[in-house]
DNA sequence: TTCCTGCTTGTAAACGTTTTCCCGCATCTG
DNA sequence: CAGATGCGGGAAAACGTTTACAAGCAGGAA
């Protein structure tokens, strides 16, 4: 009454007003949009009409606060501007809408005090779960999470602690197969651009390239393995690098696409030739993969599955503790040949040498 | 006392706690976390201490619920996976998050469906204002921002209505500038790529471009202005399509970079160079832009300026409607000359022939 | 001293839902 | 036919804040 009394202007909706005109509770008007089967289908049937005349929306804030369940999904990203998190994001909120899910996306730039902003944000609008996508976060931010019982699923190596989970991507399929190849091509010079090695993801990928070289038998180089930070721009910067070294490696693999993307620019600049001078590996497949000059050979790593994935764990993880699904959290990868890995120069220079000396021996 | 009762194991710390701690009432702790200048300082370092004790975030949902305001902003953009983007939602949230407000962001990948989905989720979430960075939505989605009083701003034309603002991107100023350019080396023969007519941005790209030949004495070729979608397949098609044409352009610009990077892949595919073969102008200058081989010639559109301006303007709005700072919307767009932009190919014909001319002459 | 004023603090009523509990009705059984 | 049983719907409490309103208190003026 107050209500009708005062806001004649703008007639906001809400339940009650949708309860009055279906001539039903407000509590009937809850059940039936939520689908609860005991609703009589008669005054379902009023409900829906009664919804659908008067526009109504249910609000969120009020439905979470009393609930307890915001239905939003934490997503931490390092770097939203690296192509293969809006690749992941898209995903990601695909399978979080048809689950019923909204997400909110904040992006630490790899600094620490957004990291810290990114938790409290989080925390603040209660999400249901969080899938950090980004290095490791400082212990206490966790613990929080961990006490709010807040379900977390990290793509990085991390500790293992309660409702924490941990994609596991399988780093070293992809890699191996990116150093076989190279290495039957003829390349025993291989050289790596790193992630930012704080970044746990960008440790491991290291640690598999240098695992895979030891298992192929091809002698590591250390100065060869150079630091980067997953950009354009760091990719550019480590390639220089190791132009100025005195001897260079015949062939880079990258810890990410788009460093292998600045590599790339490195050597247009130095006049130098992708596969001809050199070959070159990106990691994670993004969609500009296909479209560089020439074509980057790179690991395929699928993000609708990770996307998919941490959705399914994360939500796994909200049901009661008594009947979890245990989803598996394996990710696979494989190596896409394109058109930036080749023959080594030397090997050309051989090629070119062994008919000569097979003339010699005739 | 119920609380404290039942809840003995896990101590959920809510506003009372936090009251109790500090010993005053849940009025002065919401109005010291308000920073309400009214509060006895020292009182205020109670509470500053309690909460800093036990370690309290407020509950955004409860605060939102009865505020009204839920301090969220809504951004809607049409594909994710576009650079661009997220390069304009890193701006967006950064300047958000500065104003204390926190971002929703949905993407309708050009499905109308999605569309509707993203504007039902903005508004049960009760967004306080959203930008809508894609095509024309639906008047009655708008209708529905406009009833419940929630400011709009797009970046396209847009009809103009109440609370409902709209960004002027100087699409011409930049485009002229790339057609001045490629006249003055000489290129008579330009053709457009534009992206998705619906888009109504994209729609003005192309009539700037056509209105900006029109101004510099250059003849429009309708067969050389095709339809792209801002994608790189789509550059990639249109570039193809272009070239089944008997009669080819010496130049070309792109609606958008990721168009001029599908097109770089798909001369280099049929092994034409640029920019011998042909030039190449993008528009965004996305970081990518300074990264493709040959570096891209783009008009340069400050997403930074775009997203700040877009938040203000929405900020702006929901002040009371008395005192309107009146923000301006103008964004500004320049050439940015790299190397995708030469002579034409008869041009460096003529060239050629000059001195052989000159000889003859002799 | 007393009354008024102004300021700070506390009490309680909202906000719009979900959900528990209870009541009434209908159906089935003895 | 009467009593028990089950089931669907309504009233009301709860969720954690903000904020209008009232009350208390100190200080100044009469």
């Amino acid at each position: 009454m107050k209500r009708s009394l005062k806001n004649t202007a703008s007639p906001k909706i809400d339940i009650r007003g949708v309860a009055a005109r279906a001539r039903v509770s407000i509590a009937t008007v809850s059940r039936t949009m939520n689908h609860v089967p005991s609703v009589d289908p008669l005054l379902a049937a009023r409900v829906w009409k009664a919804v659908a005349d008067l526009n109504y929306l249910p609000n969120t804030q009020a439905r979470a606060l009393v609930s307890g369940k915001s239905k939003l999904l934490g997503l931490i990203v390092s770097e939203i501007t690296n192509p293969f998190f809006p690749e992941l994001i898209q995903e990601f909120e695909q399978v979080a809408v048809e689950r019923g899910y909204e997400i909110l996306i904040a992006s630490t730039n790899y600094e620490r005090s957004k990291m810290e902003m990114c938790a409290r944000r989080m925390l603040e609008r209660k999400v249901d779960g969080v899938a950090i996508m980004t290095f490791g976060f400082e212990d206490f931010l966790l613990d929080r999470f961990a006490s709010d019982d807040i379900p977390v699923v990290f793509i990085d190596p991390a500790p293992s602690r309660p409702l924490s989970s941990v994609l596991a991507v399988d780093y070293r399929a992809g890699i191996y197969e990116g150093v076989q190849h190279l290495a039957v091509l003829g390349h025993r010079k291989i050289g790596f651009i790193s992630g930012p090695l704080r970044l746990r993801s960008a440790e491991a990928r290291k640690a598999a390239f240098l695992d895979c070289l030891r298992c192929t038998g091809i002698s590591a180089n250390a100065s060869w393995v150079i630091e980067g930070d997953h950009t354009l721009d760091g990719g550019r910067d480590a390639m220089q690098k190791l132009l100025s070294l005195p001897v260079w490696p015949t062939a880079i693999m990258c810890s990410n696409d788009m460093t292998a993307i600045g590599v790339q620019h490195a050597l247009f600049e130095a006049h130098l030739k992708v596969p001809e001078d050199f070959s070159l590996i990106g990691f994670d497949d993004i969609h500009l993969a296909e479209y560089t000059i020439p074509p980057l050979t790179t690991v395929r790593m699928s993000c609708k599955d990770l996307a998919q994935k941490a959705v399914d764990i994360l939500l796994s993880n909200l049901q009661d503790a008594t009947d979890k699904p245990e989803v598996a959290n394996k990710i696979n990868t494989r190596l896409i040949v394109r058109q930036t890995s080749g023959l080594p120069k030397d090997a050309l220079l051989d090629l070119i040498q062994q008919p000569l000396r097979e003339k010699d021996n005739l």
